[in-house]
DNA sequence: CTGCATCCCATTTGATACTG
DNA sequence: CAGTATCAAATGGGATGCAG
């Protein structure tokens, strides 16, 4: 690992710490890593979360550019949201992630 | 991906995201992940952190099986930190984040 | 040097109700 | 259906002082 002023590079974590820290982030990429999906059936699929914080998390993923809202004009209304060119440069870490997760946390 | 239940997967999620979900876990493992170190080295590495949080996540981190302290009984004191083999596992995730945000994240 | 105890604040997360 | 608004609760993190 390379240093500089005698401190550690600790700074490219620091960004990506933010985006998985939340409670629901890793979640929501994992779910959209394989679907575009409707607000509902996120909703339904991650169970336990309220609108209100799910609402929340997704406008900071798209804030960060990792996924796109795609909204329909259409009654009744339709929102998909779907990850970006950025979010899927990040599944194979999601995949990593999970791989690990399954075999040393039994 | 599989579904059970009509659910996803995210179980093997949750536990790892705990992990990393702390402000300072991933550097703290990072550090490790390249060389064992003291309890006073480390607080100057993780410049902002307090004694009292230091404390606490070497202590969740040790709990976890992610590291291991070990005690020298000297005057004065000293206690050295290193990863454990559940810990070692890890590093090649850590090198990927770190890869990815210099990468993704200019 | 290492690290615990206490108090305190900010942020995050949740519950509930309501709307175009 | 896809949110917003409001309020309350839980958690994370920090400041400070003390101790073996």
């Amino acid at each position: 690992m390379k240093k500089e002023n005698g401190k550690y590079l600790l700074c490219p974590m620091a960004k990506l710490q933010k985006i998985i820290a939340g409670k629901w982030k890793v979640y929501i990429l994992w779910i959209l890593a394989h679907q575009t999906i409707r607000y509902g059936e996120l909703h339904r699929e991650l169970a336990g979360i309220t609108q209100s914080m799910l609402t929340k998390q997704l406008r900071e993923l798209e804030n960060d550019g990792f996924i796109i809202r795609h909204i329909y004009n259409e009654v009744p209304p339709r929102v998909e949201y779907a990850l970006s060119d950025l979010g899927r440069t990040f599944v194979p870490i999601l995949k990593d992630l999970n791989q690990w997760g399954q075999t040393h946390l039994k």
